[in-house]
RNA sequence: GGGCGUGUAGCUCAAUUGGCAGAGCAGUGGCCUUUUAAGCCAUAGGUUAGGGGUUCGAUUCCCUUCACGCUCACCA
């Protein structure tokens, strides 16, 4: 059983049982609310505007509100107190003449901030103007034992808000979000960002012909892509599973379905390590067309980042991380090769296998593994010397064949796929290609990656034989493209950690 | 996993060379019938993240455990 542990919550629990012993209840089933804080607001500005030379003969206009108390101000046998739900907030008026002493009683001893409340009272404007209820009922709703954070906060003469005490702790913020969320409005506004991240990409994609599907989270193989996967088990059927790392290959299966366009939102699992942009678990979209090749997914790529920055933020010039940055279309587009001739003066196709590229890089001073493979290598010169400097939306195209199982190779170029990634604001957003349908070719490609990988690499890519014989149906030339939805939230919310655009991130257990 | 850093009251932060652990807000009691960072008076609140060591004496120095942050490694 709770027990209070400090001094706030020990007097905030006494009132819990006073109020029990007067017989009221603290947690009310019963709610009456006729109006949200806005609306009551609104309604008022209506009858009572703020430039009437009067604001007596308005009209009564009474209302029923409810909300968390935030702030409040007990001045003798006047109380005022703000109220906020989820549309703003509004100043509740309160005498002890209009609502007796036996309410002013209660709200003297056993109202603290953080409280729900239900307030009515008619609608009227305070000696300073501001619209307030004046209260003739006061009913508790929810009684809280412990204490949020107080944050005051005063609107400075040019129109900014200076808050006075904060709650920052990150750690404290990311454990109890709950807390952060009710006290810091600009957390509630991430998220409020991230939704309309989610929506007006679905709108988008929904607006282009593609139809959304769901396909098994819980796989029997994994694949699509190069990561370590969380192991779990079914107990009936005895049988190990794997919880998804990418969605590419169901979705794929589709295209063979006769389904032109389809699209998935949804978590993908990757037992690898935290970072500011990597969790456990994260958000990603990936849409397969047919009859398109990766010019056409560039096509639609930029359309719509283009078109959700405009819905989220109003327009599709944004700032992230002090830079300002272009979303509207076309962006720039550089092949892999040439972006790292560029920064690094190294030529991969000049050193063709691994020790070779990897000397290249040591006289270049760029540290790499001896035993990493030949495409991991071009993997490290992309990621080191060249990912950071691309704020601007980029296109980067056509990567090694070998790093790329799953794309198809660019006619008379025996080096690359028809592959891009895509880079904003020094993060790697997201990676399409044209989808390799050639079965024959795509099996001689899994078993390179067996060998390629060997059995020491976990990140192995099994060999998924039912997609094989999917694809053996025959499957349509098409594009694909895969997006870190959490990675755009941050873009777009202007957020330097995955951890700020989730709203419960992982963190280490606590002992 | 490695390196660096942080951890003090419910929240935000102080504490000189190792010398009585403090403040503001929140809380409690009192005054105040138009306040809004309200104000005034009084008052309570601490295993200084946990454990161990050095010392007459440790928030401070050393060791260790834990969590978080930054960074490197890792991360189609």
């Amino acid at each position: 059983m709770w027990e209070p542990t400090n001094t706030p919550e020990q007097d905030r629990f006494r009132k819990l049982q006073e109020l029990r012993a007067q017989g009221i209840d603290a947690y009310p089933t019963q709610v009456e609310r006729t109006h949200t804080t806005a609306a009551a607001r609104q309604a008022y500005e209506v009858i009572s505007p703020a430039d009437a030379e009067s604001h007596d003969d308005a009209p009564p206009l009474n209302v029923t509100v409810c909300g968390r108390i935030v702030r409040q101000n007990l001045k003798g046998k006047v109380y005022f107190a703000h109220i906020e739900d989820g549309a703003g907030r509004l100043q509740l008026f309160v005498r002890i003449d209009n609502v007796g002493e036996d309410t002013y009683e209660l709200i003297k001893q056993q109202i603290d901030l953080g409280d729900f409340v239900q307030a009515s009272g008619s609608m009227m404007r305070t000696r300073t103007g501001e619209i307030s209820v004046l209260v003739d009922e006061f009913v508790l709703l929810s009684k809280a034992l412990s204490p949020l954070p107080v944050i005051k906060e005063r609107e400075l003469e040019d129109g900014t808000i200076e808050r006075y005490g904060e709650f920052s702790d990150v750690e404290e913020r990311y454990r109890q979000r709950y807390a952060d969320l009710a006290v810091n409005p600009d957390t509630r506004e991430v998220f409020r960002k991230r939704a309309r991240t989610l929506s007006a990409m679905r709108q988008f994609l929904d607006g282009e012909g593609f139809l959304e599907v769901e396909t098994p989270i819980l796989q029997p193989i994994y694949g699509g892509a190069a990561a370590r996967p969380f192991v779990t088990h079914h107990n009936q059927l005895h049988q190990d599973l794997f919880l998804r790392i990418s969605f590419e290959l169901y979705l794929k299966r589709l295209l063979v379905g006769m389904y032109d366009a389809v699209y998935e939102i949804g978590r993908d699992f990757r037992n690898e390590g935290v970072s500011f942009k990597h969790n456990p678990e994260f958000t990603q979209m990936e849409f397969y067309k047919a009859y398109i090749d990766y010019h056409g997914v560039m096509d639609l790529t930029e359309r719509m980042i283009a078109f959700i920055a405009e819905q989220v933020t109003g327009s599709t010039r944004i700032t992230f991380a002090g830079h300002e940055i272009e979303l509207a279309p076309p962006w720039k587009r550089i092949t892999l090769r040439a972006a790292i001739r560029e920064k690094t003066g190294i030529d991969y196709v000049d050193h063709r296998d691994a020790p070779s590229l990897h000397a290249a890089m040591q006289a270049a001073g760029i540290n790499a593994s001896p035993k990493d493979t030949w495409g991991k290598l071009v993997d490290t010169l992309l990621g080191d010397a060249v990912e950071p400097d691309l704020i601007q939306p980029t296109f980067m195209l056509d990567y090694p064949r070998d790093i790329s199982p799953l794309a198809k190779m660019i006619p008379g170029d025996e080096m690359h796929v028809e592959r891009f990634e895509f880079f904003i604001g020094g993060m790697e957003m997201g990676n399409a290609f044209t989808e390799l349908n050639d079965p024959t070719d795509q099996e001689q490609r899994f078993l390179e990656m067996g060998r390629l990988y060997a059995d020491e690499d976990e990140e192995a890519m099994p060999m998924d034989e039912d997609y094989l014989r999917a694809m053996r149906y025959g499957m349509p030339p098409c594009g694909g493209f895969g997006i870190g939805v959490d990675r755009l939230v941050m873009l777009l919310a202007d957020k330097s950690t995955i951890r700020e655009v989730l709203l419960f991130p992982h963190l280490r257990e606590r002992q």
